[in-house]
DNA sequence: CTATAATTTAGACCGAGGTCGAAATAGGGA
DNA sequence: TCCCTATTTCGACCTCGGTCTAAATTATAG
């Protein structure tokens, strides 16, 4: 590898993004780009054991269930979660792969593990 | 691949987001998440200098400048980019620690270079 | 001051998408 | 079996947003 690409920053800022590329990434940014989803994603996400029936999701919103259910499946279409249905409830999961591929994205590549200096953390606030 | 990545997975998978939480971050992914405004985004941050004029953006999509500059406009309200006349020209420069914010959100924590047990690291939110 | 070029604003058009109520599908239990 | 609950599908409504043309704005040159 021709290690040292000056690592400047996140690959969206590195080079020009192919049309594409552009098409397909603005389409996963798409289904995460919603509040309701974004919440959707988060509870999945940080539920006991990995995964949420969407019992668990519809009580924490003013929403219909057939809105609920228009919500996950754009984020399964997406490849951001899997669902399985148990008996009778139906139990979400998030596929990391997918949700750090859109993390990668903004993300500058992490300084290789040994630190010559102070690590720079960056706390972005509001 | 061992199992050795203690920190779980990403801050949106880590604790359920709260709603203003959720819609504030919605919006920045609502500029981020359209095709165009991708590539826009991804040839300002990669032009020499940091930055990019208007009529470098313009030609290399089949869209009208007045297009251009709607999402030129929308990434600018997002706070993602900053624009600037000097004399005749526009120039647009990449915001980074706004697009660090959304690779953060979806990336796992680097891991700490050295550590003893899981480290817990606690925001605490006024 | 007038002409010309770069960029933005204004207004209109139209397809995409979030929401709902009603109905369909799938399982479990009496 | 029939019914009840969980979830999805369907169809409709209405707002949002990407695109265009035309016009306004800002700056430079002559």
């Amino acid at each position: 590898m021709t290690a040292t690409t000056a690592q400047c920053c996140a690959p969206i800022a590195r080079e020009p993004l192919r049309e594409d590329e552009a098409a397909e990434l603005a389409g996963l940014l798409k289904a995460v780009a919603d509040p309701v989803r974004l919440r959707l994603l988060s509870m999945i996400g940080s539920h006991a054991g990995g995964e949420a029936c969407v019992c668990d999701l519809t009580d924490a919103f003013d929403l219909t269930a057939p809105t609920i259910s228009h919500h996950l499946k754009v984020l399964r279409t997406a490849g951001l979660i899997d669902g399985e249905r148990r008996g009778t409830w139906v139990y979400y999961r998030i596929i990391p792969e997918v949700v750090n591929r859109l993390g990668a994205l903004f993300t500058p590549p992490a300084e290789p593990a040994r630190s010559s200096g102070p690590v720079d953390v960056e706390l972005i606030t509001a």
